[in-house]
DNA sequence: ACAAAAGTGTTAAATGTACACCCATGC
DNA sequence: GCATGGGTGTACATTTAACACTTTTGT
């Protein structure tokens, strides 16, 4: 192959910002580094984008070959590109947020032998390279982006009750919201479809379930429609 | 240097849309290429990322090597990876896009022999690589950003009348306001100061000049302000 | 005096916000 | 029957949207 260029070239890797919601709170997928540098710290899913496979390519590939995650929500994030991220050599590193629900997906799968596990967002240890600086540009992104993309149904099974979409928002955005519009709003926005299902094995009234409509909503934004909570 | 990765690696580079106002439309800042591939074609200015510097530092270094614009708003778009971007081998692109108040900054001055000029964003040639794509990418994002971000600014000179503020409102996100609706908004979020100055040489009732604060702006966006039109 | 753009208020409609009680179910 | 969360409506405040005339200045 001829290169019209004869300089060092930085090396390019893609980092993903995977997102869950238990219980409790917002999750972070995070391994462990068995090499050098770094080894034994926690740090972001990734790895060297090869010539062949694009950038969206790499992280899919990359997510499941070290957590098994496979057919989650992907988006872009950011690319950094500091000149001393790495300590051997430059590395510049395009991130992306995933986001998955815990329910639907196993991370056990890791093909590779490296430890995988969720953290709390709130909660974090000391990360290798720069992934706090890209793990809060992340955190700020998803926030961002939760309150006029419909993105939260991803976070989710895809029947839930209101209650746990509401509980996502207040999640994340870290603010208590009113019962009763939250529900005036999310339903008047005509996104999710009410279901013939209710709740199972819950310990007292068991709430309707919903699913959002996602064809409904891409119609509705041909026509000008805008999501907002 | 130790290299822990021996495959071939993408070629980096960075390239970047400049906006810029004149009294009609939004212009785009284009190169005329001189060599293959695409010869004699249009494309955004940009080259090759060096090892030493920053993404940042590369888009400004290009920037001004190409255009001679320096100093003006500068922030990353998007990173473009598709593995056919460029025929000769695979680029991985680092999209930037820039403003620029026209009459502030001269463009003549470029360095580099290129022919560099300003096109209409409605009636662009066509383009070298993908910047087509990536054109309509920092389009979209300029036209989301304004609504949420006092970036419009960047557009303009430091001084200038609400109506010109206005419109170009009005011409980035392609539709009419009321002039009255406008002025209230702009001027209730308290983040211009009125001048003591008025426009000169028009043919008609000179109308007050105004100035964005961009310290009153800062202190009311960390007391939880949101700016937005 | 006239052409051209500057500047200015009010009203109605829609939207957002605050707030408390009854209902259904499992134990 | 009681504990737990599900589900619902109203009143008030705020924000948005529609709309037309007078003022100033240069020619």
């Amino acid at each position: 192959m001829t290169h019209t260029y004869e300089y060092p070239r930085p090396a390019l890797t893609v980092d993903i910002v995977v997102f869950a919601l238990d219980e409790e709170d917002l999750k972070v997928m995070l391994i462990q580094r068995d090499l050098e540098p770094f080894a034994g710290r926690w740090a972001l899913p990734g790895g060297f984008v090869r010539v062949e496979e694009t950038l969206d390519e790499a992280a899919r590939r990359e997510l499941e070959e070290e957590t098994g995650l496979r057919d989650i929500f992907l988006e872009q994030l950011y690319t950094f590109g500091g000149v001393d991220r790495d300590p051997r050599e430059r590395v510049v590193t395009v991130a992306y947020y995933a986001l998955v629900n815990l329910e639907g997906h196993d991370v056990q799968a890791s093909t590779d032998a490296r430890n995988a596990a969720w953290f709390a967002a709130g909660e974090l240890p000391g990360l290798a390279f720069d992934h706090e600086h890209v793990l809060t540009a992340a955190l700020d992104r998803l926030r961002g982006k939760l309150r006029y993309q419909p993105i939260g149904f991803e976070l989710l099974p895809p029947k839930f009750p209101l209650r746990r979409l509401q509980h996502l928002y207040e999640v994340v955005l870290d603010r208590k919201l009113d019962k009763r519009n939250f529900r005036k709003k999310i339903l008047s926005m005509d996104v999710l479809v009410e279901l013939d299902e209710i709740e199972k094995d819950v310990a007292h009234r068991a709430a309707r379930l919903y699913r959002f409509d996602e064809h409904k909503y891409d119609r509705k934004m041909r026509e000008g429609f805008n999501f907002e909570i």
